[in-house]
DNA sequence: TCGTAAGCGAGACGGTACGTCGAGTCTTGCT
DNA sequence: AGCAAGACTCGACGTACCGTCTCGCTTACGA
């Protein structure tokens, strides 16, 4: 086939799908994440509030958990922020992300998909890859830092990442509400462990491997 | 006395619960959390491998995520260490405890309830103790480490917990294994950012509280 | 073996069983029979309502159908009358019985007792001989005009005892309140049937038997 | 007129009601009642012997006892015979009708649905009706007799069907099966009471109403 | 007089059916 | 074709009773 990827532009006969029609469908799954969870959230409800019939959700996602993730993985992620300073890169963007954090569903619906992956491949498949994307922010700040000689070149970014956003992420499964005014501390003690002693970078003795 | 305050409770007519029926129902769940995950458990389910009748779950546990909840406090938590050494303690905790994630429906459940709880303030009054409580022996280690001059006194210990756990929290929940052996590599970071900056002792340039 | 069958009387050990609880117990299904209707009787429903443990209930019938059937047949049957004349006995005793029927639960469960002995024939068993006995007095009655010669010798006090009761036995069922007045002109119906063409006493010309 | 008096409702969006399921929900009822009786006849059972869902049953019925209902409903009644005889018409109706009876689950339902209807005013509206219908064709055939001058013309028709068939329905309601070659005799009787002295009609001396 | 066997109210037990709800599929007529 | 509507089969929900089984107790008999 010559078709392209990028355009499968399936001339297609019949009536095409209404784009009308798929927004409704994943605002309403997101309004009603907030409003009833995800182990409340029902395709039967989000048909009736998006105005659409069960099956035009059905043409669209295999069941319910891909709609959640399509949902989900348009929530705000970590806004890309370069200020050409680590710190201040790192502070302002969970600041933000914060107040995100705080004003959607994203508090509740990552543990319920989170937990489901264990037991669901397919889910998996779709879920980790909308994970990875959204710290990208987050890592590629660190890697700018190494670029500019702030963080030791070996550094394991992923497990820096994970120390930054560790803490937090705790805090927000345990329903523990995280100011954005701490994330200060939180960088600051994050930083100080990743860059070791003193400041002074010292890649060669870095964590090893995962 | 005669009458205990612990028991004061009606000695209670009729036939009394069992035991092993209980203990049954708890195992069941367990089980099936395994191998279903969380929300593929059902009530039901439950009910047939613990070859118990409906009815019997249900004059215990009002819904099936107070069953879950306790089915999953029965679960081993944080091993309790007092080698003399902070870090030897943390690496001996976390070790131990990884294995326990790694082997027991731990990693499933936890976020599946943590979603739970934004929406269902009655687990929330349910789960949330059983939280506080199975961090204790990281706090705990923490304490003795300030007690022993390891820490600064002013330190805050809750925020010090989760510099530690979150980094290990945050991959478990993204499904990535956590071997045993790199938790040197996680505590040693945690710490050098909880110390202050060059390893040394010294509380007083040690971060404030949240 | 000496006892006797009537009177085998196990001397028994242990306590007695409590009459109370006895008539507490068919008291309180009678009463449930009226207010609920025999589908809607439930064993725990009266021994509820008698201040009865099931156990207690179950110890003496088997179920709750010779239950109801014990039940049922304390309630008042047709009252024996003999005035000596056939038409009198008649009227009477249907027009007292009536007045019963409709003021007890009677018009109730018999139908549903009647439904349940085709496919129980344990039920059969007991209750069987409850009904055969309870229209005696009306056969006797029968049987006391032929004596009498009032009614030809030959007659088949059966058949003639349901064309009598036949009429007010469908009403009944059928919900068709029966007023006591409407007897007369029932009985002289059937009568002039039974007795023959022109009110004469003329066996020879009465029908024969099934 | 374009839209019929008989359907005017809507045509209505979505899939239309199965007929087939219909159909198929009701033979199994009957089959069931035959099996298991009205009590052991259960909704659940129903849906399995019909290969339906359980709630395509509920969509339907409110309850058992209307799905009853409209399956008894379904049974033959009595045929409409008119041979210009009074006494070949009823001898022929009864006669055919007992077949039925002892063939069907007409004598097992009949009593149980009778013995609910006092205690369900909504089963009452929907029974009363269809057992009026039911005898319709005996009615009938007296009024016809009526007119041809065989019977009185003031004669209470209902009291007569109620003559004749209530022999019979007593007799199957105690389980007495009762031979078609019976009926003879029965209606002999139940007319010769009805004609009032040696066949002359004197519809002037008939009882009067109910 | 005292033990012991049975009865007692209470209520938990393993089950089965209830009537409801949602999942995911299928079938209408309309666009 | 896609669409809204809504019926379809299936299966879990949480409840109510079934008939059985402990409990701790009361009651009356017979040793």
């Amino acid at each position: 086939m010559s078709a392209n990827a990028n355009s499968p532009a399936a001339p297609s006969a019949g009536r095409p799908r209404s784009e009308e029609a798929h927004k409704a469908i994943l605002d309403a799954t997101l309004e009603l994440l907030v409003e009833v969870g995800f182990s409340g959230l029902t395709v039967e409800g989000v048909a009736q509030r998006a105005g659409v019939g069960k099956a035009t959700i059905y043409r669209r996602w295999p069941s319910k958990l891909p709609l959640v993730v399509e949902a989900f993985s348009q929530l705000p992620a970590l806004e890309e922020i370069d200020s050409g300073d680590l710190v201040e890169d790192l502070i302002a963007m969970l600041r933000s992300y914060l107040q995100i954090v705080n004003q959607t569903p994203l508090a509740t619906v990552l543990p319920s998909l989170a937990g489901e992956r264990a037991h669901n491949p397919e889910l998996s498949k779709l879920f980790d890859p909308v994970m990875k994307e959204r710290r990208q922010p987050l890592i590629r700040a660190l890697e700018r830092a190494i670029a500019r000689g702030e963080l030791a070149p070996g550094l394991d970014v992923d497990l820096a990442a994970d120390l930054i956003v560790g803490p937090i992420a705790v805090k927000v499964m345990n329903g523990i509400r995280v100011s954005p005014r701490s994330v200060g501390a939180i960088v600051e003690l994050a930083l100080r462990g990743i860059r070791g002693t003193d400041g002074r970078t010292d890649g060669a003795r870095a964590p090893g491997p995962t």
